[in-house]
RNA sequence: GGGCCGGUAGCUCAGUUGGUUAGAGCACACCCUUGAUAAGGGUGGGGUCGAAAGUUCGAGUCUUUCUCGGCCCA
């Protein structure tokens, strides 16, 4: 062995990793091997793993957070695959819905279309086209981010197959009963006799007519009250008609006062909040009054009024709710409720059973639901409320106020809330609520929190509203009869429709004939067609029926859906639902949800803040290996926080971790050597390598307990803490006089090469599913294997007989007294006595049971220096002396001796 | 405004049922090396655990209030 011939590493894999031009290179290569369909046959009759595939609305160029989603299940299935199952992953999209319809509406804008002026069909066509087009983007890009899935036979919510079956789905709901048709308001707008969306809405100044109105009190636990009259004040006189309920809040402090002033309200008793008491007196110009009764919100719980139009014909009992959004910001502190024409009111009524009902038609005129308005328009119909109010003596007061109102963005009219006719699935009829709760029960949450959030919400959320008034989606293939206004059930023709839509799309609905629906068994002139279409997250929520059933290469119910965690309001909740009404139980065995992507100091990203970053930007900056690094380190169970210095931070662990195999590839000349793993004999290596071997086996354990939690972030840092603690600074620092001194038939330095084969094969599959595009490129680059691509590996089953619990103890100890050795070197080097560690010559003080330990281990070797000797103490401490070493430096291996080195010479 | 979740070194994260002086890696500083070299090694500095009050012999950990942030709802 000679300088000449020193064995210095030597690879082609490059120290700059290049991502951005390289990581398009290797996706070229995926999709000229066809990775996904080699994955499928490799694992055949694998148990399978499907990670069902929560469609993103196709719209709109990926931010982070599609970004984070699609990395993190992309993550799950490689990890789900590498050990040992068939990892499924279908992507799907979400087309149908407001949002494309409202982009096509502003293309119509721009070039002065109508809407109306279209035919329905050729605007759905338009809305499809949009919504391809953006499926084709966002296909491409989330293949750059190293997505591995089935690509080419991805599913949509638009697609003729999954029309039909929302159509089949809809139909169980209907047959059961549970599908009924109710009322519920929305914002209208009476003159263009239409439903508006909350983007077609304009809020701006309007002047309303107020009132103070008053209820009389029919039953009360409050002895005082039932003699009283409760106060209520209103912008929207016309909805007194509607009114059903009154809200107070219980928090609130009320109080009941008499007037003693001369008109209609003389000698009365009248409800209101304390705190709004003073404006009310002011309000209404009471003079004099005393105070009767203070008490708080909460007592008037079982109260009971009656209507202030009960002597002409308005019966019904008024009970008081319970509401949390009465504010005493304005008003008497108790709310009129009309079911009909407020959210708020229709959501609190609904919650103690009270429904809403039609009482202002599509021109805005009352119907017969209200008695002795029928006809009047809502707004013509101020001025005689006002008047009967104060006929039947219960207007306080009158006035006016300028407030912003929601206008129609288009005719530029004021909008009403008002109930239209629904269709909802009841929570309660087939005891949906019950099963849902259950089926939450039976999921594993990751992380746990996700159960009580999704359960809560299940447990207090009213029925589910289906349809909407819109084109651009599946319509509600339902059929009225003309004469007794009943809905027809017959599966028969829901089948029909079902096998139509699957021809031909559920565009043909819409056309005028639908005698073909109907078939031979009803008449088309006997029957209603419905013009109503679902609500996209029925679309959504049915997926597992169109898709996880349907799709062979699938399996049902899921084993994961993997969200955002604001989808336990919506994807989670909506797929819940749906298939606990129709199949009894939830479509998937357990729930991932992670958190929100915001800024560096974790303010969500906003324009205005202009603090947020594109995907698109990463990966030209830094490649998608490190963003799939900053997934895998982030613990995705809060919000994950992201910002150039972050990514920076990222981008050097991953520096680290590539010159880790670079060190590996140089020593192994890229000449990969298969080590069977069961086949070595442990006892034979070095006691370094035996160690070593333990800490892959420890590791090992980690790495699958980690998986098992889906703990990414833990095991991503173990990983990472290895290369940099257990190899680079320690292993491969040692190690590396053997490899580039020892001549190639040394024992010594051929378990080495045996370690590091061993070490590259473990690491590259470890790091696989995190760095999909690096380790694929070592993977060719050593030619590892001839599977053509990492992904088609798996996790190394790493043998019983490398762990040595006993060897760790020992080692744990030498380590000890390496660190001390460490220090004594450098009080040396300080005192600029010495520069490399190779300079020192070690006196190690240890006690006689240390000795027995570190009797076969040669410190110099361990600490790198010339030499190390061992010296008997008495002392449990572990003493280390530090001695320039003095002599010639062999020119090969650089120790000092003060002969000849032993090693390198002749 | 309401419900839920969270705030531990510059960054990413650990921190058991309350119990020594709160840890790791990265980053930073200084030194060494020049045979992993736009690399590598060594040593070191750095934290009122978001704030305050309380319970306790003892609080990052339990309670309350406040504050900042996120999601959902209104």
């Amino acid at each position: 062995m000679s300088k000449a011939n020193l064995n210095l590493p030597k690879t082609t894999f490059s120290m700059k990793a290049n991502l951005p031009n390289k990581e398009p290179a290797i996706l070229d290569y995926w999709n000229e091997i066809d990775l996904y369909k080699k994955l499928r046959s490799l694992s055949e009759k694998r148990e399978k793993f499907v990670l069902h595939d929560g469609p993103p609305y196709a719209n709109g160029d990926i931010h982070m957070g599609t970004a984070l989603n699609k990395i993190l299940k992309d993550l799950i299935v490689k990890f789900h695959q590498m050990s040992g199952k068939d990892s499924v992953y279908v992507p799907g999209w979400d087309c149908h819905g407001l949002p494309i319809e409202w982009k096509i509406e502003e293309q119509y804008k721009k070039n002065k279309k109508n809407k109306n002026d279209i035919p329905i069909n050729e605007f759905r066509k338009e809305c499809r086209d949009f919504a391809s087009k953006w499926i084709t983007i966002h296909k491409k890009q989330f293949k750059r981010l190293g997505v591995i899935g089935d690509w080419e036979n991805y599913y949509s919510t638009m697609s003729f197959d999954a029309e039909a079956q929302i159509v089949r789905e809809l139909g169980k709901f209907l047959k059961e009963g549970s599908l009924y048709r109710g009322y519920k308001p929305v914002l209208w707008s009476t003159v263009e006799k239409t439903a508006l969306a909350d983007a077609e809405v304009e809020y701006k100044d309007h002047k309303s007519d107020t009132i103070y109105a008053s209820f009389k009190v029919k039953k009360s636990k409050i002895e005082k009250l039932k003699n009283s009259e409760v106060i209520i004040w209103t912008t929207t006189p016309w909805t007194i008609p509607a009114n059903k309920a009154l809200a107070y809040n219980p928090s609130l402090k009320y109080i009941i006062i008499k007037i003693e002033d001369e008109g209609d309200f003389r000698g009365k008793q009248i409800l209101l909040a304390e705190d709004l008491l003073k404006s009310v007196v002011e309000d209404c110009k009471i003079k004099n009054y005393k105070k009767i009764l203070n008490f708080k919100g909460k007592e008037l719980e079982g109260t009971v009024c009656s209507h202030p139009f009960y002597e002409i014909g308005f019966k019904h009992d008024i009970p008081m709710l319970e509401a949390l959004f009465v504010t005493t910001e304005q008003g008497s502190g108790v709310v009129h409720c009309a079911p009909s024409h407020g959210p708020d009111d229709f959501n609190l009524c609904i919650k103690n059973g009270i429904k809403a009902e039609e009482t202002v038609d599509d021109d805005g005129r009352y119907t017969k639901n209200v008695p002795l308005f029928e006809g009047t328009h809502i707004f013509k119909a101020n001025k005689i409320i006002i008047e009967k109010l104060k006929e039947q003596k219960k207007l306080l007061a009158s006035g006016e106020l300028v407030h912003d109102y929601p206008h129609s963005w288009r005719s530029k009219a004021p909008l009403v809330h008002r109930a239209t006719p629904q269709w909802f699935i009841s929570m309660e009829s087939h005891g949906l609520r019950n099963k849902a709760l259950k089926a939450i029960n039976d999921t594993k949450f990751y992380p746990n929190k996700g159960k009580e959030r999704l359960k809560s919400m299940i447990e207090t959320r009213p029925d589910w509203c289906v349809s909407r008034q819109r084109v651009w989606g599946v319509p509600i293939p339902a059929f009225i009869s003309k004469k007794t206004k009943e809905i027809l059930v017959d599966d028969a023709i829901i089948e029909n429709i079902a096998k139509i839509f699957e021809k031909e799309g559920a565009d043909c609905w819409f056309e005028k004939d639908y005698k073909k629906f109907l078939g031979s068994k009803y008449k088309p002139e006997d029957y209603i067609k419905t013009t109503d279409i679902v609500e996209v997250w029925f679309d959504s929520g049915a997926t597992h029926s169109y898709v996880l059933e349907k799709r062979k290469d699938l399996k049902w119910p899921a084993s994961m859906y993997l969200e955002g965690s604001d989808q336990h309001r919506g994807w989670f909740h909506s797929s819940l639902l749906e298939s606990c009404g129709t199949r009894g139980r939830a479509p998937f065995d357990s729930i991932l949800s992670h958190g929100f992507v915001v800024d560096g100091k974790g303010l969500k990203m906003s324009k205005s803040l202009g603090n947020v970053i594109a995907p698109e930007d990463i990966l030209k900056k830094y490649g998608a290996d490190i963003l799939r690094v900053w997934v895998a380190a982030s613990d995705y169970s809060e919000d994950l926080r992201i910002d150039y210095s972050i990514l920076e931070q990222h981008a050097e662990s991953y520096r680290k971790i590539r010159n880790t195999f670079r060190y590996i590839l140089g020593n192994l000349n890229d000449n990969f050597k298969k080590v069977e793993f069961d086949k070595i004999d442990v006892s034979k290596l070095p006691e370094l390598e035996q160690f070593m071997l333990h800490k892959i086996s420890n590791l090992n354990l980690n790495f699958k307990k980690n998986f098992d939690n889906y703990n990414f972030h833990a095991l991503y840092k173990e990983l990472l803490n290895f290369c940099t603690v257990d190899l680079s600074s320690f292993y491969f620092d040692i190690r590396k006089d053997s490899l580039y001194c020892d001549s190639l038939d040394s024992p010594k330095r051929k378990s080495t090469v045996i370690f590091l084969n061993i070490l590259l094969e473990i690491l590259l599959k470890w790091f696989a599913p995190i760095l999909s595009f690096t380790t694929e490129e070592i993977y060719r680059l050593a030619k590892i294997d001839s599977k053509k691509s990492i992904h088609l590996e798996s996790f190394p089953d790493i043998p019983a007989n490398w762990n040595n619990k006993k060897l760790e103890t020992k080692w744990m100890e030498l380590i000890k007294i390496r660190e001390t050795c460490n220090s004594s070197i450098e009080l040396k080097r300080a005192s600029k006595e010495i520069g490399s560690s190779l300079e020192a010559n070690l006196v190690i003080n240890l006690n006689k049971k240390m000795i027995n330990l570190v009797q076969d281990i040669d410190f110099s070797e361990l600490c790198i220096t010339s030499d190390a000797k061992i010296k008997e103490s008495k002392s449990g401490e572990i003493v280390v002396e530090t001695i320039k070493a003095v002599g010639n430096k062999c020119p090969v291996c650089w120790k000092i001796n003060e002969n000849k080195c032993e090693r390198h010479s002749e």
